[in-house]
DNA sequence: TCTGGGGTCCTAGGACCC
DNA sequence: TCTGGGGTCCTAGGACCC
């Protein structure tokens, strides 16, 4: 049913009939820390973890070596250095990730117009319109992890199948650096075996509470009724992992999924008891989501504030206005009364959130100006500005906010439709 | 010196409308 | 003078993913 060399470098898969196998998964190895060691070659071979280096911050990424010691992304880094102390932690660079990444996807978007992003490095890609043109999806898959490789430097794996979530598991089981592909009519030999925990969907808790019923492979959830794991798992969640057992996935290859909310949060060093400090980054996190906001021209109906307590404890507040916007000021002053409405000023806060929800494209009726380097000095630059570009008569509504001096300021025009 | 930051989806209760 | 049922929106929390 699949064909892997035993170096994990399957390369060549003449004898596995892979015209069902239609869907692609690309997930990049270890790639945090792989582009760090395109930098930092002298590094390679030596077990290297990507984290920022602070008391509270968790492992980013680590390379293969330093996952020997049982260091896994997510963990907090003091663990991972007393787990693995010989460990070369370095900081991240988002940047570079990004700049990376796009390539990679650049060369997905190549091979089929059909590529769903997943995060920063991972990819769908249906590749059925592809035989014509390139060839089989081994042919397709064989030719991306070459030019991945050979264009940027890092090595991926590939996971081919009928279904999204079983080119997902055999992407995972392909690592590192390999291509595994799984026809449709072996799908359940392959994923019969398998541990519950490889379910996309899967995680901790729902994991604990299956296995206290028994259920341990993915097998296992096959066999038991639907009905008892919807007591297990709630309504949703129960019929779909059964189906996923089975290997049924309705799910098709989307890609260009548009985003539906956007936030920043922060975890300070230590915990604040002072309700300024936490003003303040309100502040700032709600000019963050704005400026987000209008690059994607988009605005935003509901605000969310979410708290972290010195205990973990979390809460979040959310309130929905009358109307949509894109401005920090109008996020923050919504933010900024609901924390206020906490009654939380006096407790010690580990992490601030905010976060807007609703999205919808800006405009409309409506069109705003904004400017994040110039600074308007009055509402009538602004009416001004938006006459320039709509027409006097278009004006109906001009305003400006914040604190007028360099990059806080914002301007906000109304124009009707034109 | 235990637990980041970006998100999505689901559940459940209450308000409200027909 | 007792309390249906469907649908939608809003809010809060939690599980999960990368």
């Amino acid at each position: 049913m699949s064909k892997q060399d035993g170096s994990g470098r399957q390369v060549s898969a003449v004898d596995v009939d892979d015209s069902t196998a239609t869907v692609l998964h690309v997930d990049m190895d270890a790639f945090f820390a792989s582009v760090e060691l395109l930098e930092r070659p002298d590094l390679r071979g030596k077990p290297v973890i990507v984290a920022h280096d602070s008391a509270r911050s968790v492992v980013t990424a680590a390379t293969y070596e330093a996952r020997k010691f049982g260091v896994n992304s997510a963990m907090p880094l003091a663990i991972a250095k007393r787990r693995c102390p010989q460990a070369i932690v370095l900081e991240p660079h988002f940047d570079r990730y990004q700049h990376f990444s796009s390539m990679v996807m650049a060369i997905c978007d190549e091979l089929t117009p059909s590529v769903e992003r997943l995060g920063i490095d991972e990819a769908f890609l249906d590749v059925a319109g592809s035989r014509k043109h390139i060839g089989s999806p081994i042919t397709v898959a064989t030719i991306l992890r070459r030019r991945v490789l050979d264009e940027t430097g890092l090595v991926c794996s590939v996971g081919a199948a009928a279904t999204k979530f079983v080119a997902k598991l055999a992407s995972s089981k392909a690592k590192p650096d390999g291509l595994l592909v799984i026809p449709r009519d072996g799908t359940l030999d392959f994923l019969h075996p398998l541990p519950i925990s490889g379910l996309w969907g899967v995680g901790g808790k729902t994991e604990e509470a299956l296995t206290k019923h028994g259920i341990r492979t993915i097998g296992d959830l096959a066999h038991t009724p639907v009905t008892s794991l919807k007591h297990i798992v709630g309504e949703a969640g129960g019929s779909k992992l059964h189906d996923l057992a089975w290997g049924i996935d309705p799910r098709t290859v989307q890609p260009r999924a548009v985003e539906k909310s956007i936030g920043h949060e922060v975890t300070f060093e230590t915990d604040v008891t002072d309700p300024a400090i936490i003003r303040r980054e309100l502040l700032r996190l709600s000019g963050m989501v704005a400026v987000r906001l209008r690059g994607g021209g988009a605005v935003g109906r509901t605000v969310v504030l979410k708290l972290r307590f010195g205990d973990f404890t979390t809460i979040t507040r959310s309130r929905t206005l009358g109307e949509s916007t894109d401005l920090g000021r109008r996020i923050y002053d919504e933010v900024s009364e609901i924390y206020a409405q906490t009654g939380k000023q006096h407790a010690r806060v580990r992490l601030v959130g905010v976060r807007v929800e609703q999205l919808s494209e800006g405009g409309g009726g409506q069109m705003s100006l904004w400017d994040d380097d110039d600074s308007w000095r009055d509402a009538e630059d602004v009416m001004d500005a938006v006459s320039a570009r709509f027409g006097r008569g278009s004006v109906t509504q001009a305003s400006l906010l914040g604190n007028n001096r360099g990059r806080e300021s914002e301007a906000k025009g109304f124009a009707r439709d034109a």
